[in-house]
DNA sequence: TAGTTGGATGGTATCGATAACAAAGGCGTT
DNA sequence: AACGCCTTTGTTATCGATACCATCCAACTA
């Protein structure tokens, strides 16, 4: 029997309720100034009718969406998973929402994101990262919004950022290693070009052991990002052949380290006893794995909630708003001695 | 120098060029008929002015978003993020753009989420699961969208659904376990009434065992879901003080069943030897770790695509478009013999 | 040559909510 | 009683793009 019939609208609600469309607004804002009994009665009326809020309509008219636009390299990494869970969770009690995009580590891709998200008029904007195209860097440069880069330290900052440096972390663990005797270290990674964070970490990893004195020819390219637990046991296996009298190996993630640990153990090598292992990124399966592996906890909730106050900060117009350095830590495990 | 000016719009380029702002509009549309200097011209005045297009202005009057309401358990699932990616990949042919949001396992909170979104005037939306509150489910039916479950058979669907039985998969897993003379079987999940999709597959478990005349009180609840790794290990641990004498184990995912795994080897249980495990999704890890994990392929990206395609096919009108059964696959590997 | 077709462009009204301003009524104060 | 103040509600115009319809002109047909 029911027709096709348009959705309702609060001037619908208002002919209803015999208030005027204003008050029907009004009913569904929680601050204005509206007697309980007509907002009671409007929102009764609405619920009756089915009336859904156009959030369409009010965003172009207010000239605001509650929107913060997001770009991650991939939805299927606990790390940004993590700091987007952090955003989310903090943002959810202004109920401004995300709206997430995948750059799938490509920063081509990025650029088309950004241009995508920012015609959604969103309140801010949130990258992973502190290298961009031009073109992606001239769009956030020109937005009318804030801009937050994570996850890195950028040369030259749009807005503002949280993160840490990339390279830094990884010359913590070379430093580590060394400190622990060891000298013939190999760094398992990405391509490079394409994950701007997997190159810094190999240039961590390049500067700290020149600085040491030591080797650097240990390199194995496990291919484009993000590294699979699959391409990390193929890099070992690779590593195994081209350096067999490798001592230790950094991985560029948790995930490749443990696909680097189960290479081992298929091959009857004892970690850390044979060849020890670290990894980067807190991932749970480092610290359930057996052994559990050495990594470093870059903090990525915390970079996700700390993104999430500053911004907080910036839209409320507070001044003296600074950057946030996150200091990523060391976890020393069983995968090396 | 530069003053706090308003950003331009289609009329400011539209004096520019010395057009009506109707056909600055046109330009902006790839399929409009409109010449090709005039657009040209029309473009490059846009990219002087740094001109961003205005979605919501035209969300509002062409009543179309581009939008597809997307809800999921949690951000962090492998299986999720790979049906998401499947139909990211499907729709971005189209230029649609998903928008995600995150029940945390919680039918209230998948009811607010559900509020959320279609007051955002998505073109469909798709759901993880089929069982919902009641005003969640009037939600959905009352929406004038295409509403598609996922992950599930729904007992009465809403919409359209694409998903296979939870029970189902299990009750094959415990069938291929019987079948290799396994008696003793225990099942490790989540708490019952919050994951639905786990308690279906506890669900499954029992009938099964019920069937082959089997012991069902092997019966461990993990916490509530997700069920980490940790929460296998320790799982695991409880299953082994109270009955020790398991053989086999079916786990409520890979993650838990890889923690469960670990477990074992803690205490120097041989797997299969001693005890056998088999897990859910076909995550990575089960197919890489030491013993590789006997698993169910739920064919997680295909899940995507093919609610992708039938999203497509539904809003391009097509008639007699059915739904999707999915038929997840037995894959057995070395942790079970 | 007149008539027709179709590609390109313009004019106007509109999507639905709400910012900005106005006003009505109740209450207390002097 | 007069005044101001606060609470509650109403009126009007508007956010920026575009659906819809009208118009113009070149090219082509009969």
């Amino acid at each position: 029997m029911s027709q096709i019939r348009k959705p309702p609208t609060m001037a619908d609600i208002a002919r209803v309720t015999g208030v005027s469309p204003m008050t029907v607004s009004r009913a569904f804002k929680t601050d204005s100034l509206i007697s309980k009994e007509t907002r009671d009665a409007i929102l009764k009326a609405a619920e009756d009718l089915g009336y859904v809020f156009d959030a369409t309509a009010s965003n172009l008219r207010s000239q605001k969406t509650d929107f913060v636009a997001v770009t991650i390299p991939s939805i299927n990494n606990a790390n940004f998973a993590d700091t987007v869970g952090g955003l989310s969770e903090t943002l959810s009690a202004r109920n401004m929402q995300i709206l997430l995009g995948y750059t799938n580590y490509d920063m081509q891709e990025e650029e088309r994101l950004i241009e995508q998200l920012l015609r959604r008029k969103p309140e801010a904007i949130v990258v992973t990262g502190g290298k961009h195209t031009a073109r992606a860097r001239k769009l956030l440069e020109n937005a009318p919004i804030p801009v937050i880069e994570t996850w890195d330290v950028p040369a030259e900052p749009i807005g503002h950022f949280v993160g840490f440096s990339n390279a830094g972390v990884v010359r913590e663990m070379v430093d580590h290693l060394v400190r622990s005797d060891y000298s013939r270290i190999a760094f398992i990674g990405g391509d490079v070009g394409r994950d701007t964070r997997g190159s810094d970490r190999r240039q961590g990893f390049l500067e700290a052991m020149r600085q040491h004195g030591l080797d650097t020819s240990r390199l194995i390219a496990a291919g484009p990002p993000p590294i699979s637990m699959r391409e990390g046991a193929n890099a070992m296996a690779r590593l195994l052949e081209q350096f067999p009298d490798t001592e230790a190996v950094i991985c560029v993630s948790d995930l490749s380290a443990f696909g680097a640990l189960t290479e081992c153990q298929r091959r009857g090598l004892r970690v850390p006893e044979d060849i020890s292992i670290g990894g980067f990124g807190d991932y749970e399966i480092g610290s359930i794995c057996v052994p559990t592996l050495t990594t470093i906890d870059a903090h990525a909730r915390d970079i996700g909630r700390k993104t999430g106050s500053l911004l907080l900060d910036i839209l409320d117009g507070k001044q003296n708003v600074g950057d946030v350095l996150i200091e990523p830590q060391l976890i020393v495990r069983e995968s090396t001695r």
